[in-house]
DNA sequence: ATTAATTAAGATAAAAGAGTCTTAAATCAA
DNA sequence: TTGATTTAAGACTCTTTTATCTTAATTAAT
């Protein structure tokens, strides 16, 4: 897997939360993010966790808590949150796991996965929270993970209107 | 981790049993190339497993025994054995694990994730074994993977003439 | 045939990733 | 102040991956 599972949903999180912000001002709680997203909440917790510590979200607890971005959804790129999660490995590592490998001694499948990872960082660095969650809206996508029954009716289409 | 340890390996022992192709004739005993590359001579004992039932090598039991290539190097490609391995996730998955994606609703990352998966799935389509092997010697790489001091010792630099 | 060498296969163990549960701490409202 | 709500933190469980160990099966050489 590209990304762990926790930064999938660290990047789901991000996207809700940004989506949550331009509409109602205020924290957005983790629990009803959790049954939206339909991720376990107290992983889902520990994930955001992570996020706030790297500074991306701030966090408040209580009634009225939950969390929030710490900066502009503009200023926030898919790379901040999945460097936050899970490290810069994706961007850096070896392919093959050689260590030591560089431009100097680089191993057969070096400049292809070069290549490649640049346009992974480039493409997630140039694509804001802002951006993609606008995206969402525009194009009406589906958003949280569906599993199971209760999944396929919550989660039907998020992005539109919905009640309460 | 793109590729996860055991398909690094499978990589790895692939090219190995390339490059001593070339030069000798016969079966590689898989203990020597676990004692060359590092790696756990029983993981890679399974891995290699694998590779068999997918056809890509053969293998004898008892002495003068071990593995070689199935068909010719120029002919297997870095895909190959990570389709055994791996299996063609790397290559088809969503990235964001939403199920169901693809090109009527995508994701907001899925065209960039598309255009990089597929750039990988070609690098690695192009890469024949037999290629990658010979860049190794061409450009006098090392191989196996170094850890603790007896890989320092040994794994110094594979491509030249070794003793024996 | 016997023996040694070598892969096959399966059981087991250790480590990492994913997920759950419990308790504590903070905050708001009455 | 009290109580309800919500995040924080840590212990714990489950699963998958990685790695090891043991036993069996096959082959070559004597
Ligand atoms: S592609 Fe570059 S970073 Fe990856 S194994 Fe080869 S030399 Fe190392
Ligand atoms: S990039 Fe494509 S495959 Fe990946 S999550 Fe988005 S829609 Fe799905």
């Amino acid at each position: 897997m590209v990304l762990s599972k926790a930064c999938t949903y660290g990047i789901l999180a991000s996207l809700y939360v940004a989506r949550e912000a331009s509409r109602s001002r205020g924290y957005v709680s983790i629990g009803r993010m959790s049954e939206e997203l339909n991720i376990s909440f107290h992983f889902l917790t520990k994930i955001l966790q992570q996020l706030t510590s790297a500074g991306i979200i701030t966090s408040m607890k209580g009634p009225k808590g939950g969390v929030a971005l710490r900066r502009d959804p503009k200023e926030i790129s898919l790379v901040d949150v999945i460097v936050a999660i899970d490290g810069m490995g994706l961007f850096t590592d070896c392919l093959l796991g050689l260590p030591g490998c560089g431009e100097e001694k680089p191993c057969p499948v070096h400049d292809d996965w070069a290549d490649i990872r640049a346009s992974l960082f480039q493409a997630f660095r140039d694509k804001s929270l802002a951006d993609t969650a606008l995206r969402i809206d525009e194009l009406n996508l589906r958003f949280a993970l569906p599993t199971g029954a209760k999944a396929a009716r919550d989660n039907a289409v998020i992005g539109r209107g919905r009640p309460e």
